[in-house]
DNA sequence: TCCATATATTCGTTTGTACATATATATGGA
DNA sequence: TCCATATATATGTACAAACGAATATATGGA
Protein backbone atom coordinates (compact mmCIF):
# COMPACT_ATOMS: atom_id res chain seq x y z
CA UNK A 1 0.00 0.00 0.00
CA UNK A 2 3.45 2.35 -0.36
CA UNK A 3 1.95 5.64 -1.80
CA UNK A 4 2.62 6.96 -5.58
CA UNK A 5 3.56 10.56 -5.85
CA UNK A 6 -0.10 11.14 -6.60
CA UNK A 7 -0.78 15.09 -5.90
CA UNK A 8 -4.13 15.60 -4.48
CA UNK A 9 -4.23 19.03 -6.69
CA UNK A 10 -4.31 17.07 -9.45
CA UNK A 11 -6.10 14.12 -8.82
CA UNK A 12 -8.87 16.55 -8.12
CA UNK A 13 -8.43 18.12 -11.93
CA UNK A 14 -8.93 14.76 -13.49
CA UNK A 15 -11.68 14.00 -11.33
CA UNK A 16 -13.77 17.49 -11.91
CA UNK A 17 -14.21 16.21 -15.79
CA UNK A 18 -17.14 14.76 -15.67
CA UNK A 19 -16.16 12.23 -17.95
CA UNK A 20 -13.45 11.33 -16.54
CA UNK A 21 -15.33 10.93 -13.36
CA UNK A 22 -18.26 8.61 -15.26
CA UNK A 23 -14.72 6.34 -16.11
CA UNK A 24 -13.49 6.21 -12.55
CA UNK A 25 -16.73 5.17 -11.27
CA UNK A 26 -17.22 2.87 -14.18
CA UNK A 27 -14.05 1.37 -13.38
CA UNK A 28 -13.99 1.52 -9.34
CA UNK A 29 -17.51 -0.68 -9.73
CA UNK A 30 -16.77 -3.23 -12.27
CA UNK A 31 -12.53 -3.81 -11.65
CA UNK A 32 -11.57 -3.99 -15.27
CA UNK A 33 -13.25 -2.40 -18.91
CA UNK A 34 -11.69 -1.99 -21.99
CA UNK A 35 -12.29 0.95 -23.81
CA UNK A 36 -15.18 -0.18 -26.31
CA UNK A 37 -17.27 -1.01 -22.36
CA UNK A 38 -16.33 2.48 -21.49
CA UNK A 39 -17.81 3.71 -25.22
CA UNK A 40 -20.33 2.00 -25.12
CA UNK A 41 -22.24 2.63 -21.65
CA UNK A 42 -21.02 6.13 -21.63
CA UNK A 43 -22.54 6.57 -25.92
CA UNK A 44 -19.45 8.72 -26.35
CA UNK A 45 -17.39 8.73 -29.36
CA UNK A 46 -13.84 6.57 -29.06
CA UNK A 47 -11.56 8.87 -29.21
CA UNK A 48 -13.01 10.69 -26.59
CA UNK A 49 -12.96 8.17 -24.25
CA UNK A 50 -9.43 7.71 -25.08
CA UNK A 51 -8.03 11.12 -25.05
CA UNK A 52 -9.65 10.77 -21.08
CA UNK A 53 -8.28 7.63 -20.26
CA UNK A 54 -4.60 9.15 -21.45
CA UNK A 55 -4.82 12.20 -19.16
CA UNK A 56 -6.03 9.54 -16.07
CA UNK A 57 -2.95 7.40 -17.43
CA UNK A 58 -0.66 9.97 -17.50
CA UNK A 59 -1.56 11.28 -13.99
CA UNK A 60 -0.69 7.60 -12.50
CA UNK A 61 -4.90 7.41 -11.99
CA UNK A 62 -5.58 4.32 -14.17
CA UNK A 63 -3.59 1.45 -15.95
CA UNK A 64 -3.62 -0.35 -18.84
CA UNK A 65 -3.17 -3.67 -19.89
CA UNK A 66 -3.21 -5.09 -23.67
CA UNK A 67 -4.88 -8.36 -24.35
CA UNK A 68 -5.04 -8.72 -27.95
CA UNK A 69 -6.88 -6.21 -29.72
CA UNK A 70 -8.17 -5.00 -26.29
CA UNK A 71 -6.49 -2.89 -23.69
CA UNK A 72 -8.12 -3.10 -20.20
CA UNK A 73 -7.98 -0.44 -18.45
CA UNK A 74 -8.61 -0.42 -14.26
CA UNK A 75 -7.91 2.07 -11.63
CA UNK A 76 -4.06 2.17 -10.54
CA UNK A 77 -3.02 -0.47 -8.45
CA UNK A 78 -1.03 1.28 -6.04
CA UNK A 79 -3.54 4.28 -5.97
CA UNK A 80 -2.99 5.94 -2.21
CA UNK A 81 -5.83 5.15 0.25
CA UNK A 82 -7.45 8.88 0.08
CA UNK A 83 -7.84 8.67 -3.37
CA UNK A 84 -9.91 5.58 -3.44
CA UNK A 85 -11.88 7.47 -0.33
CA UNK A 86 -12.50 10.64 -2.29
CA UNK A 87 -13.87 8.02 -5.04
CA UNK A 88 -16.30 6.15 -2.81
CA UNK A 89 -17.79 9.25 -1.91
CA UNK A 90 -18.16 10.73 -5.23
CA UNK A 91 -19.79 7.08 -5.28
CA UNK A 92 -21.71 7.87 -2.40
CA UNK A 93 -22.71 10.86 -3.66
CA UNK A 94 -23.90 9.84 -7.50
CA UNK A 95 -24.46 6.79 -8.01
CA UNK A 96 -28.08 6.79 -8.12
CA UNK A 97 -28.55 10.09 -10.41
CA UNK A 98 -28.19 10.62 -13.73
CA UNK A 99 -25.57 10.05 -15.82
CA UNK A 100 -23.45 7.86 -13.53
CA UNK A 101 -26.80 5.56 -12.96
CA UNK A 102 -27.58 5.26 -16.61
CA UNK A 103 -23.76 4.07 -17.51
CA UNK A 104 -24.42 1.54 -14.79
CA UNK A 105 -27.48 -0.02 -16.42
CA UNK A 106 -25.98 0.66 -20.12
CA UNK A 107 -23.12 -1.44 -19.66
CA UNK A 108 -24.92 -4.15 -18.53
CA UNK A 109 -26.80 -4.42 -21.63
CA UNK A 110 -24.12 -3.99 -23.78
CA UNK A 111 -23.78 -7.33 -25.86
CA UNK A 112 -21.29 -9.89 -26.38
CA UNK A 113 -18.47 -8.02 -24.17
CA UNK A 114 -15.06 -9.04 -24.50
CA UNK A 115 -14.31 -10.02 -20.66
CA UNK A 116 -17.73 -11.36 -20.56
CA UNK A 117 -18.55 -11.20 -17.10
CA UNK A 118 -22.18 -10.11 -16.42
CA UNK A 119 -23.10 -7.02 -14.07
CA UNK A 120 -24.96 -8.10 -10.86
CA UNK B 1 -28.61 16.49 8.04
CA UNK B 2 -30.74 16.75 5.24
CA UNK B 3 -28.38 17.24 1.81
CA UNK B 4 -28.49 20.20 0.31
CA UNK B 5 -28.86 20.70 -3.67
CA UNK B 6 -24.84 19.91 -4.49
CA UNK B 7 -24.02 18.77 -7.43
CA UNK B 8 -20.75 15.93 -7.59
CA UNK B 9 -19.41 17.70 -10.54
CA UNK B 10 -19.87 21.01 -9.65
CA UNK B 11 -18.25 20.55 -6.18
CA UNK B 12 -15.39 18.97 -7.34
CA UNK B 13 -14.81 21.39 -9.64
CA UNK B 14 -14.55 23.71 -7.14
CA UNK B 15 -12.00 22.33 -4.84
CA UNK B 16 -9.73 21.47 -8.06
CA UNK B 17 -8.64 24.61 -7.95
CA UNK B 18 -5.81 25.11 -5.54
CA UNK B 19 -6.94 28.27 -3.89
CA UNK B 20 -10.09 27.25 -3.31
CA UNK B 21 -9.02 24.06 -1.82
CA UNK B 22 -6.13 25.77 0.90
CA UNK B 23 -9.25 27.94 1.68
CA UNK B 24 -11.69 25.05 2.37
CA UNK B 25 -9.16 23.52 4.16
CA UNK B 26 -8.24 26.35 6.73
CA UNK B 27 -12.23 26.74 6.98
CA UNK B 28 -12.27 22.96 7.62
CA UNK B 29 -9.53 22.96 10.60
CA UNK B 30 -10.35 26.39 12.16
CA UNK B 31 -14.11 26.57 12.04
CA UNK B 32 -14.79 30.41 11.05
CA UNK B 33 -12.08 32.75 9.48
CA UNK B 34 -12.39 36.61 8.05
CA UNK B 35 -11.24 37.43 4.53
CA UNK B 36 -8.31 39.61 6.18
CA UNK B 37 -7.61 36.14 7.66
CA UNK B 38 -7.40 33.73 5.07
CA UNK B 39 -5.21 36.57 2.67
CA UNK B 40 -2.38 37.04 5.91
CA UNK B 41 -2.74 32.81 6.05
CA UNK B 42 -2.32 32.62 2.33
CA UNK B 43 -0.33 35.33 1.28
CA UNK B 44 -2.22 36.17 -1.76
CA UNK B 45 -4.24 39.61 -2.44
CA UNK B 46 -7.37 40.38 -1.51
CA UNK B 47 -9.13 40.27 -4.36
CA UNK B 48 -8.30 36.96 -5.41
CA UNK B 49 -9.35 35.77 -2.19
CA UNK B 50 -12.39 37.49 -2.19
CA UNK B 51 -13.51 36.31 -5.89
CA UNK B 52 -12.94 32.87 -5.30
CA UNK B 53 -15.04 32.89 -1.74
CA UNK B 54 -17.47 34.35 -3.90
CA UNK B 55 -17.30 31.21 -5.93
CA UNK B 56 -17.90 29.25 -3.32
CA UNK B 57 -20.47 31.27 -1.95
CA UNK B 58 -22.33 30.45 -5.47
CA UNK B 59 -21.75 26.87 -5.01
CA UNK B 60 -23.55 26.38 -1.56
CA UNK B 61 -19.58 25.60 -0.03
CA UNK B 62 -19.00 28.28 1.98
CA UNK B 63 -21.14 30.61 3.65
CA UNK B 64 -20.85 34.25 5.01
CA UNK B 65 -21.72 36.12 8.00
CA UNK B 66 -20.66 39.65 8.99
CA UNK B 67 -19.66 41.04 11.89
CA UNK B 68 -18.90 44.72 11.87
CA UNK B 69 -16.54 45.17 9.23
CA UNK B 70 -15.53 41.69 8.95
CA UNK B 71 -17.29 38.93 7.72
CA UNK B 72 -16.73 35.28 8.73
CA UNK B 73 -16.69 32.65 6.35
CA UNK B 74 -17.08 29.00 7.31
CA UNK B 75 -17.97 25.38 5.80
CA UNK B 76 -22.11 26.18 4.81
CA UNK B 77 -23.76 24.05 7.65
CA UNK B 78 -25.67 21.82 5.68
CA UNK B 79 -22.94 20.13 3.03
CA UNK B 80 -24.04 16.62 2.90
CA UNK B 81 -21.84 14.14 4.58
CA UNK B 82 -19.99 13.10 1.07
CA UNK B 83 -18.62 16.48 0.90
CA UNK B 84 -17.10 16.33 4.30
CA UNK B 85 -15.81 13.37 3.94
CA UNK B 86 -13.97 14.43 0.44
CA UNK B 87 -12.35 17.53 1.67
CA UNK B 88 -11.35 15.18 5.00
CA UNK B 89 -9.79 12.47 2.57
CA UNK B 90 -7.80 15.56 0.88
CA UNK B 91 -6.53 16.74 3.98
CA UNK B 92 -5.67 13.59 5.08
CA UNK B 93 -3.54 13.87 1.46
CA UNK B 94 -2.08 17.42 1.93
CA UNK B 95 -1.89 18.69 5.71
CA UNK B 96 1.38 17.94 5.80
CA UNK B 97 2.43 19.07 2.43
CA UNK B 98 3.70 21.94 0.78
CA UNK B 99 1.56 25.09 0.29
CA UNK B 100 -0.88 23.14 2.85
CA UNK B 101 1.12 23.50 6.18
CA UNK B 102 2.64 26.72 5.41
CA UNK B 103 -0.80 28.40 5.22
CA UNK B 104 -1.62 26.76 8.99
CA UNK B 105 1.38 27.96 10.19
CA UNK B 106 1.22 31.42 8.91
CA UNK B 107 -2.60 32.02 10.35
CA UNK B 108 -1.20 30.74 13.54
CA UNK B 109 1.42 33.60 13.25
CA UNK B 110 -1.19 36.12 11.94
CA UNK B 111 -0.54 39.37 14.83
CA UNK B 112 -4.14 40.86 16.03
CA UNK B 113 -6.66 38.58 14.63
CA UNK B 114 -10.01 39.66 14.89
CA UNK B 115 -11.87 36.75 15.99
CA UNK B 116 -8.96 36.25 18.39
CA UNK B 117 -8.84 32.75 18.62
CA UNK B 118 -5.71 30.80 19.24
CA UNK B 119 -4.25 28.29 17.02
CA UNK B 120 -3.83 25.27 18.19
C1' DT C 1 -19.70 64.58 7.16
C1' DC C 2 -15.24 62.72 6.33
C1' DC C 3 -12.00 59.10 6.73
C1' DA C 4 -9.97 54.52 7.40
C1' DT C 5 -10.56 49.73 7.11
C1' DA C 6 -12.58 45.43 5.20
C1' DT C 7 -14.57 43.27 1.49
C1' DA C 8 -16.59 42.89 -3.24
C1' DT C 9 -16.83 43.59 -8.12
C1' DT C 10 -15.55 45.05 -12.87
C1' DC C 11 -12.61 44.82 -16.98
C1' DG C 12 -9.58 43.29 -20.41
C1' DT C 13 -6.33 39.68 -21.15
C1' DT C 14 -4.41 35.24 -21.09
C1' DT C 15 -4.12 30.47 -20.34
C1' DG C 16 -5.76 25.97 -20.09
C1' DT C 17 -8.58 22.47 -21.58
C1' DA C 18 -12.33 20.13 -23.98
C1' DC C 19 -14.02 19.39 -28.36
C1' DA C 20 -14.95 17.23 -33.34
C1' DT C 21 -12.85 15.49 -37.17
C1' DA C 22 -9.49 13.19 -39.38
C1' DT C 23 -5.79 10.11 -39.37
C1' DA C 24 -2.34 6.90 -37.48
C1' DT C 25 -0.93 2.61 -35.10
C1' DA C 26 -1.41 -2.11 -33.40
C1' DT C 27 -3.13 -6.79 -33.41
C1' DG C 28 -4.98 -11.02 -35.37
C1' DG C 29 -7.01 -13.63 -38.96
C1' DA C 30 -7.85 -14.92 -43.94
C1' DT D 1 -0.02 -9.53 -47.78
C1' DC D 2 -4.47 -7.56 -47.08
C1' DC D 3 -8.28 -6.50 -44.25
C1' DA D 4 -11.13 -5.67 -40.15
C1' DT D 5 -11.29 -4.30 -35.52
C1' DA D 6 -9.62 -1.79 -31.40
C1' DT D 7 -7.26 1.94 -29.71
C1' DA D 8 -4.37 6.17 -29.91
C1' DT D 9 -2.90 10.65 -31.49
C1' DA D 10 -2.74 15.07 -34.23
C1' DT D 11 -4.86 19.47 -35.54
C1' DG D 12 -7.42 23.53 -35.35
C1' DT D 13 -11.08 25.78 -32.77
C1' DA D 14 -13.89 27.32 -29.08
C1' DC D 15 -15.08 28.13 -24.51
C1' DA D 16 -14.43 28.57 -19.57
C1' DA D 17 -12.04 30.19 -15.98
C1' DA D 18 -8.07 32.47 -13.60
C1' DC D 19 -5.49 36.52 -13.40
C1' DG D 20 -3.76 41.65 -12.07
C1' DA D 21 -5.13 46.16 -11.63
C1' DA D 22 -8.38 49.40 -10.79
C1' DT D 23 -12.51 50.68 -8.65
C1' DA D 24 -16.78 50.23 -5.95
C1' DT D 25 -19.38 49.30 -1.66
C1' DA D 26 -20.13 48.79 3.30
C1' DT D 27 -19.30 49.70 8.14
C1' DG D 28 -17.82 52.26 12.15
C1' DG D 29 -15.58 55.98 14.34
C1' DA D 30 -13.91 60.91 14.73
Amino acid sequence: MLAMNLDISNYLKQLADQTRLRCLMLLRKEGELCVCELTYAMKLSQPKISRHLANLREANIVQGRREGLWIYYSLHRELPAWALEILDSALEAAENSKPFATDQASLCSMPSRPGAACCA
